[in-house]
DNA sequence: CTTTGCAGG
DNA sequence: CCTGTAAAG
Protein backbone atom coordinates (compact mmCIF):
# COMPACT_ATOMS: atom_id res chain seq x y z
CA UNK A 1 0.00 0.00 0.00
CA UNK A 2 1.19 3.48 -0.82
CA UNK A 3 -0.16 6.98 -1.09
CA UNK A 4 0.88 9.32 -3.90
CA UNK A 5 0.71 13.11 -3.54
CA UNK A 6 1.56 15.87 -6.01
CA UNK A 7 1.93 19.62 -5.71
CA UNK A 8 1.71 22.20 -8.50
CA UNK A 9 1.84 25.97 -8.56
CA UNK A 10 -0.49 26.51 -11.52
CA UNK A 11 -0.06 30.31 -11.81
CA UNK A 12 -3.77 30.89 -12.42
CA UNK A 13 -6.11 27.90 -12.48
CA UNK A 14 -8.53 29.57 -14.89
CA UNK A 15 -5.72 29.88 -17.42
CA UNK A 16 -4.22 26.41 -16.90
CA UNK A 17 -7.56 24.61 -16.87
CA UNK A 18 -8.33 26.10 -20.31
CA UNK A 19 -5.07 24.74 -21.79
CA UNK A 20 -4.52 21.28 -23.27
CA UNK A 21 -1.94 20.73 -20.50
CA UNK A 22 -4.80 20.44 -18.00
CA UNK A 23 -5.26 16.82 -19.17
CA UNK A 24 -2.51 16.34 -16.54
CA UNK A 25 -5.31 16.44 -14.00
CA UNK A 26 -7.61 13.96 -15.75
CA UNK A 27 -4.73 11.55 -16.31
CA UNK A 28 -3.45 11.83 -12.78
CA UNK A 29 -3.50 8.62 -10.78
CA UNK A 30 -2.36 10.06 -7.46
CA UNK A 31 -4.42 10.33 -4.28
CA UNK A 32 -3.91 13.95 -3.25
CA UNK A 33 -3.20 17.03 -5.37
CA UNK A 34 -2.19 20.36 -3.85
CA UNK A 35 -2.38 23.40 -6.10
CA UNK A 36 -0.98 26.85 -5.41
CA UNK A 37 -1.63 30.24 -6.99
CA UNK A 38 -5.08 29.21 -8.10
CA UNK A 39 -5.97 32.94 -8.28
CA UNK A 40 -9.66 32.09 -8.38
CA UNK A 41 -12.70 31.28 -6.34
CA UNK A 42 -14.13 27.82 -7.16
CA UNK A 43 -17.30 29.44 -8.56
CA UNK A 44 -15.19 31.16 -11.24
CA UNK A 45 -14.16 27.76 -12.62
CA UNK A 46 -15.94 25.25 -14.82
CA UNK A 47 -17.74 22.70 -12.60
CA UNK A 48 -15.55 19.83 -13.79
CA UNK A 49 -12.51 21.82 -12.64
CA UNK A 50 -13.94 23.07 -9.35
CA UNK A 51 -15.64 19.81 -8.35
CA UNK A 52 -14.14 16.94 -10.36
CA UNK A 53 -15.97 13.63 -10.00
CA UNK A 54 -14.19 11.22 -7.67
CA UNK A 55 -12.35 13.94 -5.75
CA UNK A 56 -13.10 15.93 -2.66
CA UNK A 57 -12.11 19.54 -3.25
CA UNK A 58 -11.04 22.13 -0.67
CA UNK A 59 -10.20 25.76 -1.27
CA UNK A 60 -8.51 28.62 0.52
CA UNK A 61 -8.85 31.81 -1.51
CA UNK A 62 -7.53 35.30 -0.97
CA UNK A 63 -10.04 37.64 0.58
CA UNK A 64 -7.63 40.59 0.73
CA UNK A 65 -7.18 40.87 -3.03
CA UNK A 66 -9.06 39.05 -5.75
CA UNK A 67 -7.24 37.03 -8.40
CA UNK A 68 -4.29 36.75 -5.99
CA UNK A 69 -2.64 33.76 -4.35
CA UNK A 70 -5.02 30.92 -3.34
CA UNK A 71 -4.55 27.19 -2.76
CA UNK A 72 -6.67 24.11 -3.38
CA UNK A 73 -6.46 20.45 -2.46
CA UNK A 74 -8.13 17.63 -4.37
CA UNK A 75 -8.23 14.35 -2.50
CA UNK A 76 -9.56 10.90 -3.33
CA UNK A 77 -9.30 10.15 0.40
CA UNK A 78 -11.75 11.81 2.74
CA UNK A 79 -9.83 13.77 5.35
CA UNK A 80 -10.70 13.55 9.03
CA UNK A 81 -10.60 17.36 9.28
CA UNK A 82 -9.83 20.39 7.12
CA UNK A 83 -8.48 23.77 8.21
CA UNK A 84 -8.02 26.85 6.04
CA UNK A 85 -5.19 29.25 6.74
CA UNK A 86 -2.97 29.48 9.79
CA UNK A 87 -4.65 29.84 13.20
CA UNK A 88 -3.70 33.49 13.86
CA UNK A 89 -5.71 36.23 12.05
CA UNK A 90 -2.39 37.99 11.41
CA UNK A 91 -1.48 35.34 8.82
CA UNK A 92 -4.94 34.85 7.34
CA UNK A 93 -6.67 36.34 4.33
CA UNK A 94 -4.30 35.60 1.45
CA UNK A 95 -5.40 31.98 0.91
CA UNK A 96 -1.98 30.43 1.52
CA UNK A 97 -2.49 27.32 3.66
CA UNK A 98 -4.77 24.29 3.56
CA UNK A 99 -4.37 21.70 6.30
CA UNK A 100 -6.00 18.30 5.84
CA UNK A 101 -5.79 15.80 8.63
CA UNK A 102 -5.52 12.25 7.30
CA UNK A 103 -5.44 9.07 9.34
CA UNK A 104 -1.67 8.69 9.31
CA UNK A 105 -0.40 12.26 8.92
CA UNK A 106 -1.18 15.96 8.81
CA UNK A 107 -1.02 17.28 5.26
CA UNK A 108 -0.23 20.93 4.55
CA UNK A 109 -0.47 22.56 1.16
CA UNK A 110 1.22 25.96 1.28
CA UNK A 111 1.79 28.88 -1.04
CA UNK A 112 4.42 30.69 0.98
CA UNK A 113 4.82 34.43 0.39
CA UNK A 114 6.97 35.79 -2.40
CA UNK A 115 9.59 38.28 -1.20
CA UNK A 116 8.15 40.93 -3.51
CA UNK A 117 9.85 43.78 -5.32
CA UNK A 118 12.88 45.65 -4.04
CA UNK A 119 12.06 48.50 -1.70
CA UNK A 120 12.57 52.00 -3.06
CA UNK A 121 14.41 54.80 -1.27
CA UNK A 122 13.14 58.39 -1.03
CA UNK A 123 14.41 59.06 -4.57
CA UNK A 124 12.57 56.07 -5.98
CA UNK A 125 15.76 54.05 -6.47
CA UNK A 126 15.71 50.37 -5.46
CA UNK A 127 17.65 49.47 -2.30
CA UNK A 128 19.81 46.44 -3.20
CA UNK A 129 18.88 43.33 -1.23
CA UNK A 130 15.89 44.91 0.54
CA UNK A 131 12.61 43.35 -0.52
CA UNK A 132 9.15 44.61 0.47
CA UNK A 133 7.67 41.36 1.66
CA UNK A 134 10.64 39.43 3.01
CA UNK A 135 9.71 40.39 6.60
CA UNK A 136 6.14 39.13 6.05
CA UNK A 137 7.51 36.02 4.38
CA UNK A 138 9.81 35.21 7.31
CA UNK A 139 7.06 35.84 9.84
CA UNK A 140 4.73 33.60 7.86
CA UNK A 141 7.30 30.80 7.82
CA UNK A 142 7.80 31.08 11.58
CA UNK A 143 4.05 31.00 12.22
CA UNK A 144 3.67 28.03 9.89
CA UNK A 145 6.51 26.14 11.55
CA UNK A 146 5.05 26.69 14.99
CA UNK A 147 1.68 25.36 13.79
CA UNK A 148 3.24 22.36 12.04
CA UNK A 149 5.23 21.52 15.16
CA UNK A 150 2.06 21.75 17.23
CA UNK A 151 0.24 19.38 14.87
CA UNK A 152 3.23 17.05 14.77
CA UNK A 153 2.66 16.25 18.43
CA UNK A 154 -0.33 14.15 17.36
CA UNK A 155 0.98 12.56 14.15
CA UNK A 156 3.62 13.02 11.46
CA UNK A 157 3.53 15.92 9.03
CA UNK A 158 3.69 16.19 5.23
CA UNK A 159 4.17 19.69 3.79
CA UNK A 160 4.10 20.49 0.11
CA UNK A 161 3.95 23.62 -1.93
CA UNK A 162 5.76 26.62 -3.30
CA UNK A 163 8.22 27.78 -0.63
CA UNK A 164 9.66 30.58 -2.80
CA UNK A 165 13.10 29.62 -1.48
CA UNK A 166 15.88 27.61 -3.09
CA UNK A 167 17.65 25.96 -0.19
CA UNK A 168 21.20 25.42 -1.43
CA UNK A 169 23.36 26.48 -4.37
CA UNK A 170 22.55 23.18 -6.03
CA UNK A 171 18.87 24.13 -6.03
CA UNK A 172 19.13 26.87 -8.64
CA UNK A 173 20.98 27.31 -11.91
CA UNK A 174 22.58 30.66 -11.09
CA UNK A 175 23.33 30.71 -7.33
CA UNK A 176 26.05 33.39 -7.41
CA UNK A 177 23.93 35.85 -9.38
CA UNK A 178 21.04 35.42 -6.98
CA UNK A 179 22.66 35.78 -3.56
CA UNK A 180 21.03 39.20 -3.24
CA UNK A 181 17.72 38.24 -4.84
CA UNK A 182 14.68 37.15 -2.89
CA UNK A 183 14.31 33.39 -3.03
CA UNK A 184 18.01 32.85 -2.30
CA UNK A 185 18.76 35.43 0.38
CA UNK A 186 20.84 34.19 3.32
CA UNK A 187 17.97 34.75 5.76
CA UNK A 188 15.55 32.82 3.54
CA UNK A 189 17.98 29.92 3.14
CA UNK A 190 18.57 30.04 6.90
CA UNK A 191 14.87 29.38 7.43
CA UNK A 192 15.12 26.13 5.44
CA UNK A 193 18.25 25.28 7.47
CA UNK A 194 16.23 25.65 10.67
CA UNK A 195 13.22 23.85 9.21
CA UNK A 196 15.24 20.83 8.13
CA UNK A 197 17.13 20.91 11.45
CA UNK A 198 13.76 20.44 13.15
CA UNK A 199 13.51 17.15 11.27
CA UNK A 200 11.58 18.10 8.12
CA UNK A 201 13.12 16.04 5.33
CA UNK A 202 13.43 17.40 1.78
CA UNK A 203 12.11 14.24 0.15
CA UNK A 204 13.49 14.98 -3.31
CA UNK A 205 17.03 15.29 -1.92
CA UNK A 206 16.46 12.26 0.31
CA UNK A 207 15.67 10.14 -2.75
CA UNK A 208 17.95 11.72 -5.34
CA UNK A 209 20.91 13.01 -3.30
CA UNK A 210 22.83 15.93 -4.73
CA UNK A 211 21.67 15.48 -8.32
CA UNK A 212 22.07 18.77 -10.18
CA UNK A 213 19.94 20.64 -12.68
CA UNK A 214 16.54 19.58 -11.37
CA UNK A 215 14.24 22.57 -10.92
CA UNK A 216 10.55 23.27 -10.43
CA UNK A 217 10.31 26.92 -11.53
CA UNK A 218 11.69 28.87 -14.48
CA UNK A 219 11.13 32.55 -15.17
CA UNK A 220 8.90 33.22 -18.16
CA UNK A 221 11.50 35.76 -19.24
CA UNK A 222 14.56 35.07 -21.38
CA UNK A 223 13.39 31.58 -22.43
CA UNK A 224 14.67 30.36 -19.08
CA UNK A 225 12.85 27.04 -19.23
CA UNK A 226 14.24 25.89 -22.57
CA UNK A 227 17.72 26.71 -21.22
CA UNK A 228 16.83 25.05 -17.87
CA UNK A 229 17.79 28.20 -15.99
CA UNK A 230 15.52 27.31 -13.09
CA UNK A 231 15.05 27.14 -9.35
CA UNK A 232 13.87 24.29 -7.13
CA UNK A 233 11.42 26.14 -4.89
CA UNK A 234 8.57 23.60 -4.78
CA UNK A 235 9.03 20.87 -2.19
CA UNK A 236 7.61 17.91 -0.36
CA UNK A 237 8.90 17.85 3.19
CA UNK A 238 7.97 15.09 5.65
CA UNK A 239 8.70 15.07 9.38
CA UNK A 240 11.44 12.55 9.99
CA UNK A 241 9.09 10.03 11.57
CA UNK A 242 7.98 9.36 7.99
CA UNK A 243 11.49 9.05 6.55
CA UNK A 244 11.36 5.21 6.52
CA UNK A 245 8.20 5.37 4.45
CA UNK A 246 9.47 7.55 1.60
CA UNK A 247 9.13 5.35 -1.49
CA UNK A 248 9.72 7.97 -4.15
CA UNK A 249 9.93 11.70 -4.74
CA UNK A 250 10.07 13.37 -8.13
CA UNK A 251 9.82 16.48 -10.27
CA UNK A 252 7.46 16.38 -13.28
CA UNK A 253 9.43 18.76 -15.47
CA UNK A 254 7.76 17.44 -18.63
CA UNK A 255 4.51 19.10 -17.52
CA UNK A 256 3.93 22.55 -19.01
CA UNK A 257 1.18 25.11 -18.63
CA UNK A 258 2.62 27.17 -15.75
CA UNK A 259 5.98 28.69 -14.90
CA UNK A 260 6.22 25.95 -12.24
CA UNK A 261 6.06 22.20 -12.82
CA UNK A 262 4.52 19.66 -10.45
CA UNK A 263 6.52 17.81 -7.79
CA UNK A 264 5.46 14.52 -6.19
CA UNK A 265 5.89 12.15 -3.30
CA UNK A 266 4.97 8.50 -2.77
CA UNK A 267 4.82 7.17 0.78
CA UNK A 268 4.54 3.51 1.85
CA UNK A 269 1.68 3.49 4.22
CA UNK B 1 -8.09 64.44 -61.02
CA UNK B 2 -9.52 63.19 -57.76
CA UNK B 3 -8.52 62.82 -54.15
CA UNK B 4 -9.42 59.74 -52.10
CA UNK B 5 -9.69 59.83 -48.32
CA UNK B 6 -10.48 57.09 -45.81
CA UNK B 7 -11.27 57.06 -42.11
CA UNK B 8 -10.96 54.13 -39.69
CA UNK B 9 -11.45 53.78 -35.96
CA UNK B 10 -8.82 51.10 -35.35
CA UNK B 11 -9.60 50.49 -31.64
CA UNK B 12 -5.90 50.29 -30.72
CA UNK B 13 -3.30 50.75 -33.42
CA UNK B 14 -0.78 48.52 -31.64
CA UNK B 15 -3.25 45.66 -31.78
CA UNK B 16 -4.44 46.24 -35.37
CA UNK B 17 -0.97 46.81 -36.77
CA UNK B 18 0.08 43.39 -35.41
CA UNK B 19 -2.79 41.63 -37.23
CA UNK B 20 -2.80 40.36 -40.82
CA UNK B 21 -5.66 42.83 -41.47
CA UNK B 22 -3.13 45.66 -41.29
CA UNK B 23 -2.17 44.84 -44.90
CA UNK B 24 -5.17 47.13 -45.53
CA UNK B 25 -2.74 49.99 -44.96
CA UNK B 26 0.02 48.71 -47.25
CA UNK B 27 -2.50 47.98 -50.01
CA UNK B 28 -4.26 51.29 -49.68
CA UNK B 29 -4.12 53.52 -52.72
CA UNK B 30 -5.83 56.56 -51.23
CA UNK B 31 -4.25 59.93 -50.54
CA UNK B 32 -5.25 60.64 -46.95
CA UNK B 33 -5.99 58.23 -44.10
CA UNK B 34 -7.53 59.37 -40.82
CA UNK B 35 -7.37 56.93 -37.92
CA UNK B 36 -9.17 57.18 -34.58
CA UNK B 37 -8.67 55.45 -31.23
CA UNK B 38 -5.01 54.85 -31.96
CA UNK B 39 -4.49 54.49 -28.17
CA UNK B 40 -0.76 54.91 -28.61
CA UNK B 41 2.06 57.38 -28.96
CA UNK B 42 3.92 57.01 -32.29
CA UNK B 43 7.06 55.90 -30.42
CA UNK B 44 5.17 52.85 -29.11
CA UNK B 45 4.66 51.61 -32.68
CA UNK B 46 6.97 49.83 -35.09
CA UNK B 47 8.71 52.44 -37.30
CA UNK B 48 6.99 51.22 -40.48
CA UNK B 49 3.64 51.82 -38.75
CA UNK B 50 4.49 55.17 -37.16
CA UNK B 51 6.37 56.61 -40.15
CA UNK B 52 5.46 54.64 -43.27
CA UNK B 53 7.55 55.46 -46.32
CA UNK B 54 5.75 57.73 -48.78
CA UNK B 55 3.40 59.19 -46.18
CA UNK B 56 3.53 62.22 -43.95
CA UNK B 57 2.28 61.24 -40.50
CA UNK B 58 0.61 63.47 -37.89
CA UNK B 59 -0.52 62.50 -34.41
CA UNK B 60 -2.71 63.86 -31.65
CA UNK B 61 -2.42 61.65 -28.58
CA UNK B 62 -4.14 61.76 -25.23
CA UNK B 63 -2.10 63.45 -22.54
CA UNK B 64 -4.79 63.07 -19.87
CA UNK B 65 -4.78 59.26 -19.87
CA UNK B 66 -2.40 56.92 -21.62
CA UNK B 67 -3.64 54.23 -23.97
CA UNK B 68 -6.82 56.28 -24.45
CA UNK B 69 -8.38 57.94 -27.51
CA UNK B 70 -5.87 59.43 -29.98
CA UNK B 71 -6.03 60.22 -33.70
CA UNK B 72 -3.54 60.09 -36.57
CA UNK B 73 -3.51 61.25 -40.17
CA UNK B 74 -1.32 59.77 -42.89
CA UNK B 75 -1.11 61.88 -46.02
CA UNK B 76 0.64 61.48 -49.34
CA UNK B 77 -0.03 65.19 -49.90
CA UNK B 78 1.92 67.69 -47.85
CA UNK B 79 -0.52 69.89 -45.94
CA UNK B 80 -0.11 73.67 -45.86
CA UNK B 81 -0.61 73.62 -42.08
CA UNK B 82 -1.40 71.16 -39.28
CA UNK B 83 -3.22 71.84 -36.01
CA UNK B 84 -3.71 69.41 -33.14
CA UNK B 85 -6.87 69.53 -31.05
CA UNK B 86 -9.46 72.30 -30.88
CA UNK B 87 -8.28 75.87 -30.16
CA UNK B 88 -9.66 76.11 -26.59
CA UNK B 89 -7.73 74.40 -23.77
CA UNK B 90 -11.07 73.21 -22.40
CA UNK B 91 -11.38 70.72 -25.29
CA UNK B 92 -7.74 69.72 -25.47
CA UNK B 93 -5.80 66.83 -23.97
CA UNK B 94 -7.69 63.75 -25.14
CA UNK B 95 -6.16 63.60 -28.62
CA UNK B 96 -9.44 63.91 -30.52
CA UNK B 97 -8.91 66.31 -33.42
CA UNK B 98 -6.33 66.71 -36.19
CA UNK B 99 -6.82 69.57 -38.64
CA UNK B 100 -4.80 69.56 -41.85
CA UNK B 101 -5.13 72.48 -44.20
CA UNK B 102 -4.84 71.40 -47.84
CA UNK B 103 -4.86 73.65 -50.88
CA UNK B 104 -8.54 73.18 -51.68
CA UNK B 105 -10.11 72.36 -48.28
CA UNK B 106 -9.71 72.09 -44.54
CA UNK B 107 -9.54 68.45 -43.45
CA UNK B 108 -10.62 67.39 -39.96
CA UNK B 109 -10.09 63.94 -38.51
CA UNK B 110 -12.12 63.58 -35.33
CA UNK B 111 -12.67 61.03 -32.63
CA UNK B 112 -15.71 62.58 -31.01
CA UNK B 113 -16.42 61.68 -27.37
CA UNK B 114 -18.33 58.57 -26.42
CA UNK B 115 -21.32 59.25 -24.17
CA UNK B 116 -19.87 56.95 -21.52
CA UNK B 117 -21.61 54.73 -19.02
CA UNK B 118 -24.95 55.48 -17.40
CA UNK B 119 -24.73 57.70 -14.34
CA UNK B 120 -25.39 56.03 -11.02
CA UNK B 121 -27.73 57.35 -8.33
CA UNK B 122 -26.87 57.45 -4.59
CA UNK B 123 -27.74 53.74 -4.29
CA UNK B 124 -25.41 52.81 -7.16
CA UNK B 125 -28.28 52.07 -9.55
CA UNK B 126 -28.01 53.36 -13.14
CA UNK B 127 -30.24 56.32 -14.03
CA UNK B 128 -31.94 55.40 -17.35
CA UNK B 129 -30.97 57.70 -20.20
CA UNK B 130 -28.42 59.72 -18.18
CA UNK B 131 -24.89 59.17 -19.44
CA UNK B 132 -21.75 60.50 -17.75
CA UNK B 133 -20.12 62.10 -20.73
CA UNK B 134 -23.03 63.20 -22.89
CA UNK B 135 -22.66 66.81 -21.64
CA UNK B 136 -18.94 66.78 -22.52
CA UNK B 137 -19.77 65.18 -25.86
CA UNK B 138 -22.33 67.86 -26.73
CA UNK B 139 -19.98 70.66 -25.66
CA UNK B 140 -17.22 69.15 -27.75
CA UNK B 141 -19.45 69.00 -30.81
CA UNK B 142 -20.46 72.63 -30.36
CA UNK B 143 -16.84 73.73 -29.99
CA UNK B 144 -15.87 71.68 -33.04
CA UNK B 145 -18.71 73.11 -35.12
CA UNK B 146 -17.75 76.68 -34.22
CA UNK B 147 -14.14 75.96 -35.23
CA UNK B 148 -15.16 74.27 -38.49
CA UNK B 149 -17.44 77.19 -39.35
CA UNK B 150 -14.60 79.60 -38.65
CA UNK B 151 -12.27 77.65 -40.94
CA UNK B 152 -14.97 77.34 -43.56
CA UNK B 153 -14.79 81.11 -44.10
CA UNK B 154 -11.48 80.59 -45.91
CA UNK B 155 -12.18 77.35 -47.83
CA UNK B 156 -14.48 74.31 -47.82
CA UNK B 157 -14.38 71.71 -45.08
CA UNK B 158 -14.09 67.92 -45.07
CA UNK B 159 -14.72 66.18 -41.73
CA UNK B 160 -14.25 62.49 -41.14
CA UNK B 161 -14.16 60.26 -38.13
CA UNK B 162 -16.08 58.48 -35.44
CA UNK B 163 -18.96 60.73 -34.39
CA UNK B 164 -20.39 58.22 -31.91
CA UNK B 165 -23.86 59.16 -33.16
CA UNK B 166 -26.19 57.37 -35.55
CA UNK B 167 -28.15 60.15 -37.23
CA UNK B 168 -31.42 58.51 -38.23
CA UNK B 169 -33.28 55.25 -37.57
CA UNK B 170 -31.93 53.97 -40.87
CA UNK B 171 -28.40 54.35 -39.52
CA UNK B 172 -28.60 51.51 -36.98
CA UNK B 173 -30.04 48.03 -36.95
CA UNK B 174 -32.06 48.41 -33.74
CA UNK B 175 -33.30 52.02 -33.57
CA UNK B 176 -36.25 51.40 -31.21
CA UNK B 177 -34.14 49.54 -28.65
CA UNK B 178 -31.58 52.32 -28.62
CA UNK B 179 -33.65 55.46 -28.23
CA UNK B 180 -32.42 55.75 -24.65
CA UNK B 181 -28.86 54.65 -25.33
CA UNK B 182 -26.01 57.03 -25.95
CA UNK B 183 -25.25 57.21 -29.63
CA UNK B 184 -28.91 57.51 -30.54
CA UNK B 185 -30.28 59.89 -27.91
CA UNK B 186 -32.58 62.65 -29.22
CA UNK B 187 -30.12 65.36 -28.18
CA UNK B 188 -27.25 63.60 -29.96
CA UNK B 189 -29.30 63.11 -33.13
CA UNK B 190 -30.38 66.75 -32.86
CA UNK B 191 -26.73 67.78 -33.08
CA UNK B 192 -26.41 66.01 -36.44
CA UNK B 193 -29.65 67.70 -37.53
CA UNK B 194 -28.12 71.10 -36.74
CA UNK B 195 -24.77 70.14 -38.28
CA UNK B 196 -26.32 69.04 -41.57
CA UNK B 197 -28.63 72.09 -41.51
CA UNK B 198 -25.46 74.22 -41.49
CA UNK B 199 -24.65 72.63 -44.83
CA UNK B 200 -22.44 69.68 -43.87
CA UNK B 201 -23.37 66.86 -46.23
CA UNK B 202 -23.36 63.22 -45.12
CA UNK B 203 -21.53 62.00 -48.23
CA UNK B 204 -22.53 58.35 -47.85
CA UNK B 205 -26.22 59.27 -47.84
CA UNK B 206 -25.62 61.78 -50.66
CA UNK B 207 -24.25 59.00 -52.86
CA UNK B 208 -26.33 56.03 -51.69
CA UNK B 209 -29.61 57.61 -50.62
CA UNK B 210 -31.63 55.75 -48.01
CA UNK B 211 -29.98 52.36 -48.55
CA UNK B 212 -30.47 50.22 -45.42
CA UNK B 213 -28.24 47.88 -43.47
CA UNK B 214 -24.94 49.67 -44.08
CA UNK B 215 -23.06 50.18 -40.83
CA UNK B 216 -19.54 51.06 -39.71
CA UNK B 217 -19.54 49.73 -36.13
CA UNK B 218 -20.69 46.50 -34.53
CA UNK B 219 -20.43 45.62 -30.85
CA UNK B 220 -17.91 42.88 -30.11
CA UNK B 221 -20.59 41.30 -27.95
CA UNK B 222 -23.26 38.85 -29.08
CA UNK B 223 -21.62 38.24 -32.51
CA UNK B 224 -23.21 41.48 -33.65
CA UNK B 225 -21.05 41.79 -36.76
CA UNK B 226 -21.89 38.42 -38.26
CA UNK B 227 -25.57 39.27 -37.74
CA UNK B 228 -24.96 42.80 -39.08
CA UNK B 229 -26.46 44.33 -35.96
CA UNK B 230 -24.50 47.54 -36.43
CA UNK B 231 -24.50 51.31 -36.31
CA UNK B 232 -23.33 53.86 -38.88
CA UNK B 233 -21.41 56.24 -36.62
CA UNK B 234 -18.35 56.89 -38.84
CA UNK B 235 -18.86 59.58 -41.43
CA UNK B 236 -17.40 61.77 -44.10
CA UNK B 237 -19.12 65.16 -44.11
CA UNK B 238 -18.26 67.90 -46.59
CA UNK B 239 -19.45 71.49 -46.47
CA UNK B 240 -21.98 71.96 -49.23
CA UNK B 241 -19.61 74.01 -51.39
CA UNK B 242 -17.98 70.62 -52.13
CA UNK B 243 -21.21 68.81 -52.93
CA UNK B 244 -20.70 69.06 -56.72
CA UNK B 245 -17.31 67.40 -56.32
CA UNK B 246 -18.42 64.25 -54.46
CA UNK B 247 -17.45 61.42 -56.81
CA UNK B 248 -17.98 58.51 -54.43
CA UNK B 249 -18.48 57.62 -50.78
CA UNK B 250 -18.35 54.12 -49.35
CA UNK B 251 -18.15 51.80 -46.35
CA UNK B 252 -15.43 49.13 -46.39
CA UNK B 253 -17.32 46.54 -44.39
CA UNK B 254 -15.13 43.74 -45.70
CA UNK B 255 -12.23 45.10 -43.63
CA UNK B 256 -11.83 43.44 -40.23
CA UNK B 257 -9.43 43.95 -37.34
CA UNK B 258 -11.43 46.49 -35.29
CA UNK B 259 -15.01 46.82 -34.10
CA UNK B 260 -15.31 49.61 -36.69
CA UNK B 261 -14.69 49.33 -40.42
CA UNK B 262 -13.21 52.04 -42.64
CA UNK B 263 -15.33 54.56 -44.52
CA UNK B 264 -14.17 56.52 -47.56
CA UNK B 265 -14.72 59.51 -49.83
CA UNK B 266 -13.51 60.43 -53.31
CA UNK B 267 -13.69 64.05 -54.40
CA UNK B 268 -13.19 65.42 -57.94
CA UNK B 269 -10.70 68.16 -57.48
C1' DC C 1 6.72 36.97 -20.03
C1' DT C 2 2.20 35.84 -18.01
C1' DT C 3 -1.92 35.95 -15.24
C1' DT C 4 -4.80 38.42 -13.01
C1' DG C 5 -7.88 43.05 -12.14
C1' DC C 6 -10.05 47.12 -14.03
C1' DA C 7 -11.48 51.19 -17.06
C1' DG C 8 -13.22 52.32 -21.29
C1' DG C 9 -15.58 51.48 -25.27
C1' DC D 1 -15.85 41.00 -26.26
C1' DC D 2 -11.66 43.48 -27.01
C1' DT D 3 -7.89 47.23 -26.10
C1' DG D 4 -5.57 49.27 -23.33
C1' DT D 5 -3.57 49.99 -18.23
C1' DA D 6 -1.29 48.27 -13.63
C1' DA D 7 0.14 45.00 -9.92
C1' DA D 8 2.14 40.82 -8.96
C1' DG D 9 4.98 37.09 -9.68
Amino acid sequence: MSIRLVSWNVNGLRAVSAKPEWRWFAENTCDVIGLQETKAMPEQLRPEVASPAGWEAHWASSVVKKGYSGVAVFSRIKPLAVHCELPQPEWQGEGRILHLEFEKFHFFNGYFPNGGAEELDENGKPIPGRFKRVPYKMGFFDAFTAYAEECRKSKPVVVCGDFNIAHRAIDLARPRQNEKNTGFLPEERAFLDRFTALGYVDTFRHVHGDVEGRYSWWSYKMRAREKNVGWRIDYFFVSEELKPYIRDAWIEDDVYGSDHCPVGLELDI
